[in-house]
This record gives C-alpha cells, sequence and structure tokens, in this order.
RNA sequence: GGCGGUAUCGUCUAGAGGCCUAGGACGUGGCCCUCUCAAGGCCAAAACACGGGUUCGAAUCCCGUUACCGCUACCA
C-alpha cells in the first residue's frame, strides 16, 4: 500500500516544477496500481498566508491538474484546517520534553545525533543534529510552521512516499526528527532536481512563463506538456522521449530514471514536441480541436482544410489562422518576409498574379496535377521561372512566403476564392 | 561561513568497469528535394569539470579540488 501526496502552495499559478511533482506522484501511483499494488493519490494544499483568496488560487491549482489529466484520490486537504491538530501535537512534544518554550514560541530540541535516511533517488543522505538549530514549531501567535505542520499532516494522511522538490532535501532531516519524537516511523523520501531556467538559475517570471497555465493559453497541447515535463529530470533508458499518453508514460516509469541534476526548462524543444504532438493527432481530431475557431465551416471542409495545414503547424492556432485564411474567413494580412518580397519588385509581383489570373480563370480541370502543369506552362510562356509565379501566388493567397506548394494550394482554396484574391491582389499591390 | 546536494555536447539525456573512436533528441551549420519551408531525407560541428587513486582496464568505483544549487527564518 503506497500513499503519496501532492502538496502545492496556492500562490495562483501552477507552477512547471510544481506540475512535474505533481506528475512524478501521479505517475508513482498509476506504475504501482499496474503492478496490482494498492495505490492512493492525495492532494493537500498548503494554505497558510491568510492574506491570499484560497478558494480562487486552489482552484488555478485544480484546473491545471486536470487540464493536465492528474486525477487525484483524496482531498483537496487544508493545511490549515489542520491546525488544532498542531497545536496539540506542539502540546504534546511540549509536555514530553522534547520542545521548549521560547519567547512565547514553542522550539523543537533537535536531538545531538546522525540524522539519515536512504533517498528514493539520492541515495544515502546524512545530517547530523549538530548543525541543526532548535527550531521553532509553533509561532507565539499559536500558528504551525511549515516543517512542523506537513509533518503533522503527512501523518495524519499516512503518506508512506515523500516525493518532492531537491530544494526540500535540508528540511528533512528536521522532518524526521520530528516524526521520530512524535512516535511515527518517517515515510520514504525522495527528492526530485528542481527545474531552471535557461540561465540555470531557478526558473522565475523573469523567465517568461512558468506556468502550466501560460503554455496551455501559447497552444501547448497537455499531452505534449506532460511528455516534456515528465522528460526533465527523468528518463526511460535509451532513447525514447515520445510518449503520446499517460497511459504509454505510466508503462515506462520508474522511480529509478529519475535524476539527480537540475534540469533546464527549454521552451524550444517543449515547441518542437508540441508540433510532434500535434501531427500525431492527426486531421480528424486536430479539426475537432480547432472547430470553434472556424465560424462553422462544414467538418468535412475543415479535416481537409487542416490536413493540408498539419505538416507546417505547431500549435492549434497556427493550424486555425491557416485555415480560416484559406477558407476565405480572413483577408491574407503580408507578414514582414511577404512584405519585403513584394516591395522588392512590385511590379513583377503585380504582373506574375495578372498573367495567373489571365491563364486561370478559363482553366477548370482545378486539381493539384492539373495545376502544376498549367503553373509552369504559363511561367515558362512569359520567360519566367516557376518560382517568379508560384510564390507571388502563395503571398496573395496566405500572405506568407511558407506553405504547402502552390498547386496544393490552390486546389484546397478551391477556383473561386483563389481568383478573386488572386485578382485583388494584382490590383492593389 | 556551516551543513547538504550536484557535476557527460549550448540544452534534455543514454551510459550502471571492457560493447565508448561516448549513442539519441532539441537547437545550430551544410547538402538534397524543390515554387517556399516552420515539412521530409542526408551529413557535420559539439561533451565525460580538474587532480589524484583503485584496477590489466574508469565517463562509470574512492578521495580531494573547483564550480553551481539548496538550507541555515516565529517563509513555504
Amino acid at each position: 500500500m503506497i500513499r503519496v501526496r501532492f502538496a502545492p502552495s496556492p500562490t495562483g499559478s501552477l507552477h512547471v516544477g510544481g506540475a512535474r511533482t505533481a506528475l512524478f506522484n501521479w505517475l508513482l501511483v498509476q506504475a504501482a496500481r499496474r503492478r496490482g499494488e494498492d495505490a492512493v493519490f492525495v492532494l493537500r494544499i498548503e494554505d497558510t498566508d491568510k492574506e491570499r483568496s484560497t478558494d480562487e488560487y486552489t482552484r488555478v491549482i485544480l484546473d491545471g491538474m486536470s487540464w493536465l489529466g492528474l486525477t487525484y484520490d483524496e482531498g483537496p486537504l487544508f493545511q490549515a484546517e489542520g491546525i488544532e491538530r498542531h497545536r496539540a501535537d506542539a502540546e504534546r512534544l511540549l509536555a514530553s520534553g522534547k520542545a521548549y518554550e521560547d519567547a512565547g514560541a514553542i522550539r523543537f530540541k533537535v536531538p545531538q545525533e546522525e540524522i539519515a535516511w536512504d533517498d528514493l533517488v539520492h541515495g544515502p543522505i546524512s545530517f547530523h543534529g549538530k548543525d541543526i538549530e532548535d527550531f521553532v514549531i509553533l509561532r507565539a501567535d499559536r500558528t504551525p510552521v511549515y516543517n512542523f505542520a506537513v509533518v503533522s499532516d503527512d501523518i495524519a494522511m499516512r503518506i508512506t512516499h515523500v516525493i518532492r522538490g531537491d530544494d526540500h532535501i535540508s528540511n528533512t532531516p528536521k522532518q524526521i526528527v520530528l516524526y521520530r519524537a512524535l512516535g511515527v516511523e518517517p515515510p520514504a523520501f525522495g527528492h526530485v532536481p528542481m527545474i531552471l531556467g535557461t540561465d540555470g538559475k531557478k526558473l522565475s517570471k523573469r523567465h517568461g512563463a512558468t506556468a502550466v497555465a501560460d503554455y496551455q493559453h501559447e497552444g501547448i497541447l497537455p499531452q505534449a506538456m506532460v511528455n516534456f515535463l515528465a522528460l526533465l529530470g527523468w528518463s526511460p533508458g535509451g532513447d525514447r522521449e515520445l510518449f503520446f499518453s499517460l497511459d504509454e508514460l505510466v508503462g515506462a516509469f520508474s522511480l529509478a530514471g529519475i535524476q539527480k541534476k537540475a534540469a533546464v526548462f527549454d521552451p524550444q524543444k517543449l515547441a518542437w514536441m508540441n508540433a510532434e504532438h500535434l501531427r500525431n493527432m492527426g486531421p480528424e481530431r486536430v479539426a475537432s480541436l480547432v472547430a470553434d475557431r472556424v465560424d462553422g465551416l462544414p467538418q468535412q471542409r475543415v479535416r481537409e482544410l487542416v490536413a493540408a495545414v498539419l505538416p507546417r503547424s505547431r500549435t492549434p492556432q497556427d493550424v486555425a489562422a491557416a485555415v480560416r485564411v484559406r477558407a476565405g474567413l480572413d483577408v491574407p494580412q503580408l507578414d514582414e518576409k511577404a512584405s519585403a518580397y513584394v516591395a522588392k519588385d512590385p511590379a513583377a509581383y503585380r504582373q506574375a498574379l495578372g498573367v495567373v489570373v489571365e491563364a486561370l480563370t478559363p482553366f477548370d480541370d482545378w486539381t493539384p496535377a492539373s495545376l502544376e502543369a498549367q503553373l509552369r506552362r504559363v511561367a515558362e510562356a512569359h520567360g519566367l521561372k516557376a518560382g517568379q509565379v508560384m510564390q507571388p501566388i502563395r503571398i496573395a493567397l496566405t500572405g506568407s512566403t511558407v506553405s504547402e506548394p502552390v498547386n496544393e494550394l490552390l486546389a484546397i482554396v478551391g477556383k473561386v476564392g483563389a481568383l478573386s484574391r488572386l485578382k485583388a491582389a494584382a490590383g492593389a499591390a
């Protein structure tokens, strides 16, 4: 039977570091269940700051976890709700002489002995009591201090495995002596590496997006986020790194693969991984993902547009924008490179579009293969290179210098829409 | 300062004494494909922090040094 807990502070966001700790705990539970063991995931909120609006902040954590697909079995339990027990536990230590009063507060007397444990990820770690000062467990205002409250709560929740960030290693000996003083065998501890920003410093706001919600809004898929986070500080061994579902991850997960060293969060790799996940979903599922952004186009039409656009998209936003412009829902806005291309020789751009319009207006075999042949004939007839004809079309139709091949682009846009767009661009440029 | 943790390409990592001329991935550079590339294919540059041991043999084990990180609060 294992019971683990995830204990975030309600700070108004679910930090990627916290999300990853939650993920590791969750994975540990799921993997145990798969082996037929009883396993329980408890959610505990460290809500001690009365100034914060806990309900709202807790909501953010819950939302983040559910977006990632991380379910919990018990909770959320709140640290503040255990305050009577914390006080009673402190009184007990006071009564038994294991703690003493100091300026109105209760201070724990740290035993002068070796304090060691076998860390689940680091192996044996040991401290000596003489290096740890007696610390306050109950403040003068009778509120508990973190190191004491967690222990009391984890005992009450019968937690067997504490998986948390490396920054807690130095807290662990304090907590272990507290467990013993309270007459309870300490749980197993595992400290997972921290997540750093690209400058090697602890990931913080100044690194840009640090909350899972930020990435959600940027168009990162939850599967991609989970996949990426899992691989930050953990490795299945070998070369595998794409896991398209939580289920695959559970199958590969083991505490043994957890790294000891801190990992740098690389947004570029996340972006790549997101594109992989997006393509893996396929046109069908991506189409339903962007369904609410395409103004009620027929499903079948959305699906074929998505299929055309998917290979060059990294996020659902990319897909939606590309689909909309091809469907005629948005007028193409020339991006920087496209503007530069046109500006280089506006007359040539306009002329190329002119001859294309002329050649395509009477052309009815609107298939990729025929369009390709027709376009090449046009180019040759006017002494132009293929690119001098193709690129203006691409820009006029999408506003971008990058897209699927132009013949395919024309086919997917359709004759009527393409010609009117081309004519407009030929006249306006 | 004290205590603790960590140390393989720029980044994520494989590696658990010989399989390592150190593998993969992101990113970077080049080539191919080609009407474009944010698609696809191929190639390249790029790392065992340093110094001592142990061993026939060390990226892998031990010690030291250095660097980085954490804790050292009546913060969590």
